[in-house]
DNA sequence: TAACTGTATGATATTATATAATACAGATGG
DNA sequence: CCATCTGTATTATATAATATCATACAGTTA
């Protein structure tokens, strides 16, 4: 598994490994029913403490992201997690509205905005599906 | 000040805080040069202390949004901050990753990622200018 | 001078983050 | 059966982030 992670940004590392875990999954580099690391493996891997790794993929597990199986590892779980629309759009809006105080705030407009959206998803998601 | 916190939220009140006054400020409802409440009141208005109030409007001077004037109170900066294209599109592509994953993992297609971001902006902001 | 401003300092409490050592239980191949 | 992988649980520890509190100092202005 490629993973970087930032060892002085202010970002904890285990929401770094979360984040980029989730990339390799809608870049389908990761597939449902894929075997992830063993919660020592990754340790090593990333020079963490088994304790901070198994923390990454238990709120993994909470999200519906991988299921955790003792004795056997951890697996990407089937398709995304049937949340409800009300609380998908209430969680991405705000996100969202984050994303558009800041770029406004630099100076940009809403197109500019839009573009940095339109080009993270060609160059970091599309191209890799 | 219209502002409201969620003071049940996993996200620090400083940081609700601070994404309110910019959006406040890219609403145009504040404008270059207005005052905001003093480090006092804003601490009476949100039930905070005033060592917290202290800390937002140092840390949206430390990113160029506000000026502190000892004696005389905290202002509304001039103008978008000039930092450069770099920082900016390095800043922005970054967040809008994090858009980008969770909508793609919660199901959602580019498309409609895009219409969130697109609804935000007209509801939240564009209506207000 | 009084009454506001922002600023600084030090103490305290709570929570989040991350490490560390150890132990327990499930799965599997030899 | 057993060695060796798996995830899981527990407890302790250390550090940083978050927020409160009390107090004091200095700038501004009516």
């Amino acid at each position: 598994m490629k993973i970087a992670l930032d060892y002085h940004s202010s970002e904890p590392l285990t929401q770094q490994a979360i984040l980029q875990i989730k990339l390799l999954i809608v870049k389908q580099v990761l597939k449902p029913g894929d075997r992830l690391p063993s919660v020592r493996q990754l340790a090593k891997d990333l020079s963490l403490n088994p304790t901070t790794t198994n923390r990454i993929f238990s709120q993994l597990a909470q999200e519906g992201v991988v299921i955790q199986r003792p004795g056997l590892g951890v697996f990407v779980a089937d398709g995304p997690t049937p949340f409800s629309a009300e609380y998908i759009n209430n969680a991405l809006s705000r996100q969202a509205l984050g994303l558009l105080v800041e770029g406004l705030r630099y100076g940009l407009d809403y197109e500019q905005i839009r573009a940095i959206l339109e080009k993270q998803y060609d160059c970091e998601i599309r191209n890799k599906k």
